[in-house]
DNA sequence: GCATTGATGTCCGAAAACGGCGAGTTTCGC
DNA sequence: GCGAAACTCGCCGTTTTCGGACATCAATGC
């Protein structure tokens, strides 16, 4: 038998759809969005514990109520160095704002690794926590998202007008 | 003078080509096919005795029809224990079923003796009706048969039709 | 005894394929 | 001519695939 971690896990309604959010002892592992390509369930040994998962629930529907900018959160990501690295600049695209993919290789020194940085953006594992959703092609194009181009859409579109302080959201913007 | 046991013989017309059939008064002894790479003959003192192996021959004109998916017949087939216990594990593969070398060797409470079973396999006495057809390789590939693989690919096929109801051939079944 | 051989399975390293890219060039419409 | 879209190619970490090297056990032949 091997020591098996305890790993909890919880679910959340969200504008973009069910989220389910993955936790261990250290922090937050993972955000999923249910409906995603992917399908993944839960393994077996997971136990469902809303309360064990609060701290990060609120901060996300603070998120999406438009009141919070910032996530603080424990989080315990799991990835390669090179993987971490990127997700740790990803923390600090600053809310509202888009980046490139080249932008974000240079932030991390390695200013040629700009494929490496994409796809170690479609493997981040805590989508919205950590805004992979900000980071978009050099033209302008959105190129990818794990949940959906239509969401990283909505996502940039709600930034947008909340940053701005619209209080109203505009027609089109029609997400999923 | 030294006591000669009895044996006789017969022959059967199948799908897959002419089979021989061996038997003493115990039971079936072995299963050959004729165009195999043996090309063994029957030894000079055996019978030819159609009678004697009716009871072997009809359970196997049965199996081919696709009406037979079990056979009950006395066995008598001659190798060590260790052979014995792996072709007893052979009896035991259900009908339309595969298995792998490795699994069949921990059947056995021997899950190292992988290359043994293999062996033990390739020395199988009474083919078809022990199935030693439904054992192949961990990776799924069909590694061997006595009577060449282009038999095994249609036995394992005929058993699927079989047991997936399906009465006609499907047409090409471009081996996998 | 002892070495060799199989109708295998597992492990490990090398090599190739694969991306949520970007910059440069070519090709078409206008 | 001009610009947008299509194509090409280099870049780099990760994943997948493939091949060769072992371990392991019974049987066989000497």
């Amino acid at each position: 038998m091997s020591t098996q971690e305890t790993i909890w896990y919880d679910e959340l309604p969200t504008p973009i759809g069910r989220l389910r959010l993955v936790a261990d002892a250290q922090g937050l592992r993972e955000v999923w969005f249910e409906s995603g390509r992917h399908q993944k369930m839960p393994a077996p040994h997971w136990k469902r514990d809303a309360g064990r998962l609060a701290f990060a629930r609120v901060q996300l529907e603070e998120y999406f109520a438009g009141t919070r900018q910032t996530f603080a959160l424990p989080l315990h990501p799991l990835g390669t160095p090179f993987q971490l690295a990127v997700w740790q600049a990803l923390a600090r695209i600053p809310y509202g704002v888009t980046t490139s993919y080249g932008e974000l290789a240079r932030r991390i020194d390695q200013p040629l690794a700009v494929r490496a940085v994409g796809a170690a953006n479609g493997r981040n594992p805590l989508p919205i926590v950590l805004p992979c959703h900000r980071v978009i092609g050099a033209d302008g194009s959105l190129t990818g998202f794990g949940g959906g181009l239509p969401v990283k859409r909505f996502l940039l579109a709600f930034e947008q007008r909340i940053a701005h302080g619209d209080l109203f959201a505009a027609p089109p913007a029609s997400a999923q």
